[in-house]
DNA sequence: TATTTGCGTCACGAAATCTTCAGGGCGGGG
DNA sequence: CCCCGCCCTGAAGATTTCGTGACGCAAATA
């Protein structure tokens, strides 16, 4: 499942170039136009990571910052202001209001996807564990290389140790809601996991879900 | 085998500098004294890392990261501009000129080699194996030779070493999207690498696509 | 012209992965 | 104690994805 990302600039150029470069590099992208339209499509569109631009009209970085932290629905998500650089004012000004990175224009494509992706790996949880580029599980053996599927479920899990996922979330995340399979499917893969990883790791909620105990 | 780290700057004392701790880090160092020097001596070391001086004679950093960039056969390589403190305008410019980072002087010795150390991990290229000039394979054998479309897809693959490529984007890179070939056309191919290569480099990622490793 | 080389395609078997199915365990409520 | 919901498990079948040899074609080469 992708990782998603929420543009809010001003600036239809920006936002379709840095749009363009994010979807190559994997990311499932969706934009705005201000602050008040990012909390809108924020809300739906529930981004792992918001870029944001400080200065903006209708509203500001700053109050949509502030906006977003205190909507229970999204006040987790990440988010990150854009801004030229040598306003100082503004960098203070962004922590304090919450945000969590700050990146100056102008600033490379290449440096921006690099940041971008440093964040988004940081992000989900208990990643280290976890290495994307070659689907595996980091234990103390050393690497165990994963199908797609089994991955999919560990990373979801992994994202959040010690949440119980609700099958229905796992299937939503993994298989996406337009393909139905059969019940119990997961937990054959479930049980494959626990195979490969030990099964102390995964947790069973009787009735509700499953979980990713340290 | 060693990655490659040139190193520009007008002064003697602190290009030795630099280049005697990177060397005890393991790098391979070059120097150059300007920008026109710098596009010189990269054109043959190929470094996989430009550690640049902002001011210098001759060239300055901006005009040798512009030409660099415009120079198809270095043009990928990483710069890294090293700059005085304040000189806020220049940093813009770098940026500008599409730098990939920043570092303001001074800085620790201790600092600059993990700063290096960082971005050369994320590098982590290894195209040390091919010879772009002769399409040519390093092995113990000697040098071997190989066709266009091998060619392309083991230097993508080699770009970055145990890391999978998705058959999408080795179609991306080596076909372009326009391009529209058979599907089991690129098994033929790595079959074909790994006949000439050896199999134990090329390792399938079913799902997913295919990584080289060393 | 004859031969070699590079490239793409196809068909088919092999292998990995995914899903389904059937049998069984476990604990709570009746 | 039995029923029932819920889950675990092994095995088998279905599906997807790969690997491989052979072939046709075109361009380069002899």
């Amino acid at each position: 499942m992708k990782q998603r990302v929420l543009i809010v600039d001003d600036e239809a150029d920006i936002r379709e170039f840095i749009g363009y470069n994010l979807t190559r590099e994997g990311y499932e992208v969706a934009e705005a136009r201000n602050g008040a339209e990012a909390v809108e499509v924020a809300e739906r569109f529930r981004p792992h990571l918001i870029l944001m631009d400080m200065m903006m009209p209708v509203m500001n970085g700053r109050e949509a910052c502030e906006a977003i932290r205190s909507n229970e629905k999204i006040k987790e998500t990440m988010i990150v202001f854009l801004s030229a650089i040598c306003e100082e004012e503004n960098l203070v000004q962004s922590y304090s209001a919450g945000a969590d990175d700050y990146i100056t224009k102008p600033v490379s494509m290449r440096v921006l996807c690099s940041r971008v992706n440093a964040i988004m790996k940081r992000l989900g949880g208990d990643s280290s564990r976890l290495v994307e580029e070659r689907r595996a599980y980091r234990s103390d053996e050393g690497e165990l290389h994963l199908p797609v599927k089994e991955f999919e479920i560990l990373k979801l899990l992994c994202s959040k140790p010690n949440h119980i996922f609700s099958r229905q979330e796992i299937f939503h995340h993994v298989w996406g809601d337009d393909v139905v399979v059969g019940g119990r499917t997961l937990d054959v893969h479930i049980r494959r996991l626990r195979r490969k990883i030990g099964d102390r790791h995964i947790v069973t909620h009787k009735g509700v879900g499953f979980k990713f105990e340290e």
